[in-house]
DNA sequence: AAAGTGACTGTTA
DNA sequence: TTAACAGCCACTT
């Protein structure tokens, strides 16, 4: 498995795949990408995006907690993730929460 | 080339 | 139950 693509690469191209309605953890994402343990790097990859090409539906993306991870770096795009989740009939709880029980993306086929 | 950064996570108190 | 701590390491500069 020669890797004619770099890490950021293959995070995204899982990002890619996750379906409307559905999230995924960074941790999740990680494993997929053969970075298991490493969260924090697809994190990074996906502050990295460009949130203007709308390539990546980098808002399906959630941490652990069932969150949108806030930070004062995103300038405002931590919320405007909530909209995007929202559009797409999830729930947020009072505490700002998803279902994860619900709503997780189950990978049926690795490629 | 060495050091800094970060949209995380599991463990501990 | 929530909160704080300390690992984790690829990418950028």
């Amino acid at each position: 498995m020669s890797s004619k693509y770099s890490n950021y690469d293959r995070i995204y191209e899982i990002v890619r795949q996750i379906p409307s309605g559905q999230v995924a953890t960074y941790g999740q994402i990680a494993e997929l990408a053969n970075l298991a343990g490493k969260a924090r790097v697809v994190g990074y990859a996906l502050y990295r995006v460009d949130i203007q090409k709308m390539d990546i539906p980098w808002h399906r993306v959630v941490n652990a907690k069932g969150e949108v991870s806030l930070s004062p770096l995103r300038f405002g795009t931590d919320y405007l993730q909530r909209s995007l989740l929202e559009a797409e009939g999830l729930k947020f709880s009072e505490v700002g929460k998803i279902d994860l029980r619900k709503y997780l993306w189950k990978p049926q086929n690795l490629s």
